[in-house]
DNA sequence: GACCTGCTGCGGCGTG
């Protein structure tokens, strides 16, 4: 360590210090020069954004560690503790390997605590608590409602918080449920606990800081990395839909018949060209090829996989994804840590989390949904020095006479394109925020009222609405849930107002699917044997005797017990392709203006190959056929288009405002169509909508089916559920100036 | 037109 590294390092605890010599670290990294000071100080919360593998963890843990040494080295009671709160069992393992190194001979007691870790680790930190407690936010919450009483005296020593992929929290079922435990710490201990907030450098750092401590975001430090942007190689590829050779009926007819079809045959040509592409470029060298449904993930790794083996090469083409077992994917990461030349085959399971080394390339197949995730993922390549390689593979259909509009604009190249610009430019989607989070308040009042026995609504209103994040929420909302929350059981009144969990509540919170915020469908175990491969989400269509593929290989369904939710397979020659469900985001309008722009502009982004280029004309030309640079309501046939280029938001709120007019009105893609209906109802339509607006976004949301998203959606009425989908899916204020815009132009 | 994450307490049984 040379001399001028530091102010900083002198700080250190000489066990810490030891540590870094041991290490041969030269210097400290910047951010860990910046936040060791504030962090040391231990008063203000500090925010560092930086990316993967910047030291950012190590820029927390060596000052929260050398103050946590000093206070127990000076015999202050009760004993310090330091918590770290993060994402993933996976991450608080590996963090307890690194600390364990770290901390060699201080004594320290280091705490993991989430389901996997034994109940007699827990008790010893409950018997002698101090040192480091490394936990979810779910076994946390299991620590409110278990052991409520005890929460001061375990949590009484408590200096810090650390929190592990802040930015995976913010926004999210999980974000304000962890928010809701800080703040009910604090409560408890009648004193503000500094948090260290640990984030990718992803989008807008203050609003970042202002969920870190909501609404005093400004007094949060922020430590962001100064290191230099890498290079960036980007190619975004153009496909068009290529029928398979065996169309699917034949196909089916085929296996009636007991004829073997192989998958290729029935697998469309523009898949089979995206596949030779891979297969060329990404052979002996690490990749991750990114895909956005499990169902290709499983597509392309079989499609890999078999032409290696046709070609009587080894095996390097590997699956990752949710639904696979934890040994079949820590050994993929293993693999990949151990640095062979395998290529990945994922979902977003790669996109953070645990580290595994630096991959050659990066592919996307299908356009990216957030440049956000698009940035993450290019954080895992090119990491010594090297440039960060991208390809971008996205197929668009065939074109015929009968192409609907809406492809004939070819928006999977132009928001591909749009998306690749932008993140060039350093833009991404910030933090999503203003949503009620109705579900998760639901759940925060059934904790506290097992943490203390039972609380009255002022006391639950002052800890989580007041004090705490749930800051949104109206007080008559508030005494609205309460209400509805007698009203399903949840809760009960007590002769002296005290509020206690009803029958409903009890069973509720007594079960341990009670601790996570989030809800996830039922799934079945799929056994081969006694291995367990990975598990089904229950609504898939299969039955005994029917084929699949999964986790890269090709299953027959042996047996289907209903019982213990287990399927048990055996090794086929065939597969199908299984379904999984899922729900897709929003699309924010920084990028649909990037795409108009490009439409307008129609200069071909170098980055596109011939293919791509091809397309991006097609979708130019058809773009000014269409006359869409002046207007943006065209009719095609019965139906009406409206396509101004904004947020998924206001193309919602576009489609219920003429819904509520009568009209068959739809968010689809870019646009908002509208059946059986010509240009001048539609005007008539947004005419009216300006003219006589609904009151609000809330009153407009009663228009909107299904509104149940979350865990506990099912128990909020309709007045609630209708404020909390406005919240996160409309925006009145946007959609009526856009309806005005688009009444403007001719 | 999608992905991901998480989990207690207790009874029963085997082992030292």
């Amino acid at each position: 360590m040379s001399e001028a590294a530091s102010s900083s390092f002198t700080r250190l605890d000489p066990r810490i210090q030891r540590w870094i010599w041991r290490q041969q670290w030269d210097q400290l990294r910047d951010v860990q020069e910046q936040a060791i000071p504030v962090v040391l100080a231990g008063e203000r919360d500090v925010l560092i954004g930086a990316a993967t593998a910047s030291g950012k963890t190590e820029a927390a843990f060596f000052p929260a560690l050398t103050g946590l040494l000093q206070a127990r080295d000076s015999g202050h009671a009760p004993a310090p503790l330091l918590l770290y709160v993060a994402p993933l069992k996976a991450l608080i393992n590996d963090q307890v390997g690194r600390l364990e190194l770290l901390t060699e001979g201080t004594e320290l007691a280091l705490t993991p605590w989430h389901g996997d870790v034994s109940t007699s680790r827990k008790t010893r930190f409950g018997k002698k608590p101090g040192g480091v407690l490394l936990i979810t936010p779910e076994s946390l919450e299991a620590m409110f409602v278990r052991r409520g009483t005890e929460i001061a005296r375990l949590f009484g020593g408590l200096r810090q918080i650390i929190i592990d992929e802040w930015h995976a929290f913010i926004g999210t079922e999980r974000g304000i449920q962890l928010q809701s435990q800080m703040n009910r710490l604090e409560v408890v201990l009648q004193r503000r606990i500094p948090r260290v907030g640990l984030s990718a450098t992803l989008g807008d750092m203050s609003l970042a800081a202002n969920e870190l401590r909501p609404g005093e975001g400004d007094t949060v430090i922020p430590i962001v990395s100064t290191h230099g942007e890498q290079a960036l190689h980007v190619q975004l590829r153009g496909y068009e839909r290529l029928p398979p050779k065996t169309a699917p009926k034949e196909a089916e007819t085929l296996s009636r018949q007991g004829k073997d079809v192989p998958i290729e045959d029935v697998t469309h040509g523009d898949e089979l060209d995206i596949r030779d592409h891979l297969f060329k470029h990404l052979r002996g060298k690490s990749n991750l090829i990114f895909a956005n449904r499990k169902r290709d993930v499983e597509l392309y790794a079989e499609l890999l996989r078999r032409k290696s083996q046709d070609q009587r090469l080894p095996e390097e083409f590997f699956v990752h994804h949710g639904s696979l077992s934890r040994d079949l994917r820590h050994h993929v990461e293993q693999s990949l840590k151990a640095g062979k030349p395998l290529s990945v085959v994922c979902t977003s399971t790669l996109e953070m989390g645990v580290d595994i080394g630096s991959v050659a390339s990066i592919a996307q197949i299908g356009p990216p949904h957030q440049v956000a995730s698009l940035r993450q993922r290019l954080g895992r390549s090119g990491r010594r020095g090297d440039p960060a390689v991208l390809r971008l593979y996205v197929t668009e259909s065939s074109l015929s006479p009968h192409t609907p509009f809406l492809d004939r604009l070819r928006p999977g190249v132009f928001q591909a394109a749009a998306m690749v610009e932008l993140l060039v430019e350093g833009w991404c989607e910030p933090p999503p925020s203003g949503y009620l989070h109705l579900s998760t308040l639901i759940q925060q009042v059934m904790s506290l009222i097992a943490q203390y026995g039972g609380a009255s609504a002022n006391d639950l209103w002052r800890a989580l609405i007041k004090s705490g994040p749930f800051r949104q929420v109206s007080q008559a909302q508030f005494t609205a849930l309460l209400r509805a929350m007698g009203a399903a059981e949840l809760l009960v009144q007590s002769n002296d107002g005290l509020l206690l969990h009803g029958w409903v509540g009890e069973r509720l919170v007594n079960h341990y699917d009670f601790y996570a915020a989030f809800s996830a469908p039922e799934e079945y175990t799929l056994y081969h044997g006694a291995k367990v491969i990975g598990k089904l989400p229950i609504d898939s269509p299969i039955e005994t005797g029917g084929l699949l593929v999964f986790a890269g290989r090709r299953w027959l369904i042996q047996d289907i017990d209903a019982d213990r939710k287990a399927i048990s397979l055996m090794p086929s020659a065939g597969g199908i392709l299984p379904l999984f469900g899922g729900n897709a985001g929003l699309i924010r309008r920084e990028i649909r203006e990037r795409m108009r722009r490009l439409y307008i502009e129609g200069e071909v982004p170098r980055f596109l190959n011939r293919g791509a280029a091809r397309l991006f004309a097609q979708g130019g030309t058809f773009f000014r056929e269409a006359q869409l640079e002046t207007t943006s309501i065209v009719q095609e046939a019965d139906q009406t288009l409206l396509l101004p280029w904004q947020s998924d938001q206001v193309l919602n709120t576009l489609a219920l405002l003429l819904r509520r007019l009568g009209l068959a009105a739809e968010r689809e893609g870019v646009a908002v169509t509208v059946q059986k209906s010509d240009i001048d109802m539609v005007r008539q339509g947004l005419e009216h909508a300006v003219a006589h607006p609904p009151t609000s976004a809330v009153e407009l949301a009663a228009v909107a089916e299904n509104k149940i998203n979350e865990k506990y959606d099912q128990y909020l009425p309709e007045e609630l559920l209708c404020s909390e989908f406005a919240s996160r899916f409309l925006d009145l204020e946007g959609a009526l100036e856009t309806a005005g815009a688009l009444l403007a132009c001719r």
